[in-house]
DNA sequence: TTATAAGTATAGGACGTCCAATAAATATTA
DNA sequence: TAATATTTATTGGACGTCCTATACTTATAA
């Protein structure tokens, strides 16, 4: 058992993808990159798969499969979703980030 | 089996409890009251006194008595862990907030 | 003193996020 | 064609966050 940090942050990879996938399609090796580096390292794949498998689920992401890959772009209720949780987000942290 | 939102902005609780004892002393009452709000209504005991009790083990708060209140302060490593996370949360969260 | 309110606390369950390990499918290279 | 690399995917476990429900302790009010 390692714990590296007694508060981890752990949280908001639904989100996170959401935000990464607001400006630009991404496949999810390409997430498991982008988001990973921010916090320390790659997501592995028992990280990335299953939260853009919920996101699915819920329609609020589709993918186009090109060749090995699938690139993830969000749906009409996927950017009404993202733009909702981002203003609760700023809510809820935006004195912790001005300061 | 009640699910509001698709993205439910769950986590980083005992991060906000940190950032509110920067401030300032808290009882645990108080604590969720002001971090519950902030989401939408105030946090039940099961959720506020669990985290207080991982945060006084990992000793990076500590608390007063002061008549059936206990008033949580941080420690020193409680403030150097605060401020260790605050900076990885800016760099991981800091695009998102300023778009 | 007894009842009530305030504040703290735990148990139990659901869920999302994280990893390591394993596997499968597809594209590329030898 | 066969071997290798890339990308997707699942399983299983640990953990923190969230709730409801229940209970305990201490202070205040009747």
């Amino acid at each position: 058992m390692v714990r590296r940090n007694v508060i981890d942050l752990r949280g908001f990879l639904s989100f996170q993808i959401l935000h990464e996938l607001k400006r630009k399609r991404f496949c999810g090796d390409e997430l498991a990159e982008i988001i990973g580096k921010k916090k320390s390292s790659k997501l592995t794949p028992g990280t990335i798969y299953p939260a853009l498998k919920n996101l699915r689920h819920n329609k609020l992401v589709t993918f186009k499969q090109e060749g090995r890959k699938k690139f993830y772009t969000l749906t009409p209720s996927g950017k009404k979703e993202y733009l909702r949780t981002k203003k609760l987000f700023k809510k809820i942290f935006k004195n912790i980030l001005n300061g």
